[in-house]
DNA sequence: GCGTTTTGGATTTTT
DNA sequence: TCCAAAACGC
């Protein structure tokens, strides 16, 4: 038994006199978390309690004590990002030789590995890497050739549900009756077959075949399970939390002869379960891994006493946690500010307002994030910053994600091998050439009858007489083109190929063409994505990159403020940090509980602590009673988040009616007692005093905590004359249900809620 | 086959 | 509201 007591040092190293450097500036648990270097440990690591360090003090210290080689070593990290700060800080450590050590991502870690074992599940080393898009497409297809209902059982879902399988480890073979539900007509497990199959025809492995195969190939084939466990000696993991089942299993098979396996993580800080990752993992690591050492980083060197105090307080609302109490030597700063506001304008409006005054005070937009629950809540802010000119940086979609540069790289997959039949399909009329669906439906028949590519079905097809003069032409050229910029493939660089592809197809030609104000970004990303490729030697080499490498863009430049997602921003931090949105059905996510209840819940939880946790110094946090949602205009009460915020360490600001309204949050499909009750509803109470007129009823509850007013019995027709709160004087011009179409005076034609108007 | 209109749908997304 | 994918019409 080891649980270590923080007190508690015990490493004759910590003591010697020449201390290496790296471990030098350790506290007592880390210094612990970096020196206990056999056996199962789990290190609980707090927001902020210099993780990072030591996971790359541990590198070196596994190597420096010859405690392992460099390449015995296997560390994996989620993202990119981590693994190559992890390299960086310990080439820093330990020299070059931190090179050999076995360092990346789940994925990449894994896809290295089922490269070299392929043909153990039918796949060959050069297989290809699908995306998203690519899946999809796929999926598409074979629930096409099953003659399913897309509308009825749509590509996404079913993916879906095939990815959380896969997640937890489970083949075809092994989905059973309860699992499939009546999912797909009930016949998801033979299509899920099907998907699986199409993959290996295809050559084709998607993510989650990376580990799920290598599951497959350890447990069928132990003399390979043994040589990873022989060469791979120690094994630390990041983000512990956020694993998988799959995940989990393969990181027991690999350690199950030696257990040296170290697991840094953050129960608290676990909100990726809707991808499949299970908190449980990391709360019964001493279960599955008996005589596991714990030990807890609770020392925070981030943030305030105030930020500190109201991230653990709200955190403490979750149960099921492994417990943390983090504490820090900083002072307390400034307290919380929590604000309430009329609208999201005035959200934006007043968020933009403080932002122009820390500007005032010194601090550099760079230190400055405005975390949103979810992607379109940004728009709010862009739209607020643009018009007063206050820059901003979006972190969203990602570079390999857009249209353009999908494009161009299904031209250099296809360039590179012939058989990818979902980069064929991508691009065949890409720019358009006159080859569309009947000239297509031709090449997959021959490509079927006689089970060859689609790129080679197309080749053959041109040699016959089946397709129009004019399709057959176009179609000869492209098989020409491709031939030939495969031929260049070895004596030009992947660079000068690119850019010869993007030329010679008319690509480049068919954005330069198009009027959209957004085609000239495109070609700038274009232009961004040959110069990625001009770090590469190979092909091969940058196509196993990007298919890997999802890098969101470069770090935030100097003066820009980041809006980001709170996802977005898990490992970030900021001096200062804006949380808006703090409204029931928003953060908490309607959905999440709907969807989750109780543990959906707790992990919504976690993300606001997580938001929370990512300042250094300021914290605002902030909720709009009105909030226009789809382009409806909807009400809500502030999140019951914010009343599990410590008052004392809390300043209130909030604009006239409105209240935080400490209420309990009544849990979804509970019956609801309290509608009318005080302490619902600060937007109602405003509505009704400050505008007489408004024929506001009780208002009542909707599932997830927004409000809507309860219907109303009074009906309008078109041609009536109507006042709306918000919008003022208008006229009806169309009724459909319960929304209304308004030409109002001066806001313009609007839909909106009937019960939001009343007759004048 | 292609450009246009209509419609439906809309979290979070480390790889 | 706003975007992308299906449906429609040439």
């Amino acid at each position: 038994m080891a649980i270590f007591d923080n007190s508690e040092i015990k490493n004759e190293i910590v003591d010697s006199i020449s201390q290496p450097e790296w471990l030098k500036e350790l506290n007592d648990a880390q210094k612990i978390a970096v020196t206990n270097l056999n056996g199962p440990l789990l290190v609980l690591s707090g927001a902020g309690t210099g993780k990072t360090r030591v996971l790359t003090a541990r590198l070196a210290q596994l190597i420096a004590t010859r405690t392992a080689n460099p390449f015995n070593i296997l560390a994996v990290t989620f993202t990119n990002k981590a693994a190559r700060e992890m390299r960086k800080r310990a080439v820093e450590l330990v020299g070059p030789m931190a090179e050999q050590i076995t360092l990346g991502t789940f994925h990449s870690v894994g896809a290295q590995m089922l490269r070299r074992n392929a043909e153990l599940v039918g796949l060959k080393s050069n297989f290809t890497i699908l995306d998203t898009d690519d899946q999809l497409r796929l999926i598409k297809q074979v629930m096409e050739a099953e003659e399913l209902d897309l509308k009825r059982w749509p590509p996404r879902i079913i993916l879906g549900l095939f990815s959380r399988w896969k997640d937890r480890g489970l083949t075809p073979e092994k989905i059973t009756k309860s699992e499939t539900g009546d999912a797909a007509q009930g016949r998801a497990k033979s299509l899920y077959k099907s998907y699986q199959d199409r993959l290996l025809s295809l050559n084709a492995a998607d993510f989650g075949d990376l580990l799920l195969h290598m599951l497959t190939i350890f447990n069928e084939n132990p003399d390979i399970l043994l040589k990873y466990q022989q060469k791979l000696t120690h094994i630390m993991v990041d983000e512990y939390q956020d694993t998988n089942v799959a995940q989990y299993l393969w990181l027991r098979l690999m350690s199950s002869s030696h257990k040296n396996l170290c697991c840094v993580g953050d129960d608290d800080q676990s909100i990726y379960g809707w991808r499949g990752a299970e908190v449980g993992n990391i709360l019964k690591f001493e279960k599955d891994f008996p005589g596991a050492g714990i030990v807890r980083l609770e020392q925070n060197y981030r943030s305030t006493g105030h930020i500190l105090a109201t991230a653990s307080k709200l955190i403490s609302h979750n149960e099921g946690r492994l417990g943390k109490s983090l504490f820090t030597s900083a002072s307390d700063g400034e307290k919380i500010q929590v604000a309430g506001y009329w609208d999201g304008t005035e959200e934006a409006r007043n968020i933009s307002g403080h932002i122009e005054n820390l500007i005032k005070n010194g601090q550099l937009l760079s230190e400055m994030a405005v975390l949103v629950r979810a992607g379109y809540q940004t728009r709010e802010f862009e739209e607020r910053f643009i018009a007063i000119g206050l820059p901003y940086r979006v972190v969203g979609t990602r570079f390999y994600e857009r249209a353009e540069i999908r494009d161009a790289l299904a031209y250099l997959r296809l360039v590179y091998q012939q058989s990818d039949d979902l980069a064929f399909e991508r691009i065949i009329n890409n720019p358009k050439r006159g080859l569309g669906e009947a000239t297509l439906q031709l090449i997959h028949q021959l490509s079927r009858s006689k089970s060859i590519s689609l790129f080679s079905a197309a080749t053959h097809l041109v040699l016959s007489d089946e397709l129009k003069p004019q399709a057959k032409r176009s179609l000869i050229n492209f098989v020409n083109d491709i031939t030939r910029w495969h031929s260049t493939c070895s004596s030009n660089s992947p660079a000068e190929l690119a850019e010869t592809i993007l030329e010679e197809s008319g690509y480049t030609t068919m954005w330069q063409m198009h009027k959209s104000p957004d085609a000239p970004g495109r070609l700038e990303n274009l232009k961004e994505l040959v110069t990625a490729i001009g770090e590469f030697e190979s092909l091969s080499g940058f196509l196993e990159h990007i298919s890997l490498v999802m890098d969101n863009e470069a770090q935030s430049k100097d003066g820009e403020v980041t809006l980001m997602t709170l996802h977005g921003a898990k490992g970030l931090e900021f001096e200062t940090v804006f949380l808006p949105g703090w409204e029931e059905g928003i953060f908490p996510s309607q959905r999440t509980l709907e969807e989750n209840g109780g543990a959906g819940l707790e992990e919504e939880r976690r993300l606001a602590y997580v938001g929370i946790t990512r300042a250094r110094r300021n914290l605002f946090i902030s909720f709009a009673a009105n909030r226009r949602i789809h382009g409806l205009w909807q009400s809500a009460i502030p999140s019951r988040f914010i009343s599990e915020l410590p008052e004392g360490n809390l300043t209130e600001d909030m604009e006239k009616g409105l209240s935080i309204g400490r209420v309990e949050p009544i849990m979804i499909g509970e019956a609801d007692t309290r509608v009318g009750k005080p302490g619902y509803g600060p937007a109602w109470q405003r509505m009704a005093s400050s505008k007489g007129s408004v024929n506001v009823s009780a208002p009542v509850r909707g599932d997830g905590g927004i409000i809507e007013q309860k219907r109303q019995q009074v009906s309008f027709i078109v041609g009536d004359r109507v006042f709306h709160l918000k919008f003022g004087m208008g006229n009806v011009e169309g009724v459909e249900g319960d929304k209304l179409d308004i030409q109002f005076d001066k806001a313009g034609r609007k839909k909106v809620i009937a019960s939001f108007v009343s007759h004048k």
